[in-house]
DNA sequence: TTTTCAATATACCGAATGGTATATTATAGA
DNA sequence: TCTATAATATACCATTCGGTATATTGAAAA
């Protein structure tokens, strides 16, 4: 494994423990045991650290979603292939997503909460569009869209943060639940 | 307000905004207009000071959530009292109720995940009880409780951020709903 | 072999951090 | 009025913070 990677490594593995602003860059570079210079070298800053490991993870990530997202005309196929989508990532990456899942609230002004942003924006419009078209079909639903968009975000990381503790095993059958649960919501 | 409640009312609006890590001693004082040494005659620490900030709103609300859960027997309309009881403590105290929301996934060795645990463990306990009891009288929701409980807060919780960006109302038809929404998850 | 550039280390910077020893002021009770 | 105590300020502490100027090493290209 190269030094960028072990960096990479290191990095999310002491976020996800103590916390992003809680981990010094030193404490980076010794877990690694290289010096500062090194990390500044590849990554500029605290902050494109960040950025990088953000973009790590998510990058592959989209290709799949849209996918996931892609067949329209049939809302429940859909919710329940984007909620398999976000099960499969998570269990792939399960201490990423934790983490991830930490920092979706941070406040705006902090490094973490600039850093999530954008890759909130991005998931939101992709979700957004789906409930939009869909309403196109389903009368009831118009003007709600982005209220469904968030709350099925809201449960599908509420199912994936119950995996975490054992709760729950992120398969198939429990994406079919989730994603029926969901669509009660809206259709009751 | 005495300066023990404005040191208290400030250091939340910072801790909100941009975070506790980031919100350092002296900027508190120096939105209050004192010096540091008045703050830690109050609190002694900065740990204290987010412990009595979390205490200072929470010890009012485990009277009402109680009571919410004492009509053993009756689960939908336990569920529906009790979601109504944090909707009604997150209306009043929105603001502190999204930075609570901010830490809970703050991790275990931080200063912020010691002072939020165990507000989290009291929460746990009174909601699994409940549906321990419940599962006297319903027999398919035995071994399930521990999920059920994790399960019903989250989407407790994911409603009410639903509500700071104005996207649904924390009043009496919402909180059917979304009781209601849970209970589907149960007996489908 | 020489040149070039990426990768790494040594040693440092100013600023901010949480916290405190000590002195002063204000207030309330005897 | 005197005393005790709560409340506040001045001035300081060692440590850590993110970041960098500069030098050295190593490997690949010319």
């Amino acid at each position: 494994m190269t030094t960028r990677e072990q960096l990479l490594e290191q990095a999310l593995e002491l976020f996800r423990r103590e916390g992003y602003e809680n981990t010094g860059v030193q404490k980076i570079v010794d877990a690694v045991g290289v010096e500062k210079p090194t990390l500044y070298h590849y990554f500029g800053s605290k902050r494109g650290l960040l950025d990088t490991l953000l973009a790590t993870y998510f990058d592959p990530f989209w290709g799949p979603l849209q996918t996931a997202a892609d067949h329209k005309g049939d809302v429940p196929y859909q919710l329940e292939q984007i909620t398999l989508a976000y099960f499969k990532f998570a269990r792939e990456h399960l201490n990423f997503y934790q983490w991830y899942l930490s920092i979706i609230p941070a406040p705006v002004e902090s490094d973490t909460g600039k850093a999530v942003r954008p890759i909130l924006d991005k998931q939101w419009k992709l979700l957004n569009r789906l409930f939009k078209d869909a309403a196109e079909f389903h009368g009831n639903m118009r003007g709600r869209d982005a209220r469904y968009t968030y709350t099925f975000l809201g449960i599908i990381n509420t199912t994936i943060t119950s995996a975490m503790f054992d709760l729950v095993s992120l398969n198939e059958e429990s994406a079919y639940i989730t994603s029926g649960q969901f669509m009660h919501g809206i259709f009751s």
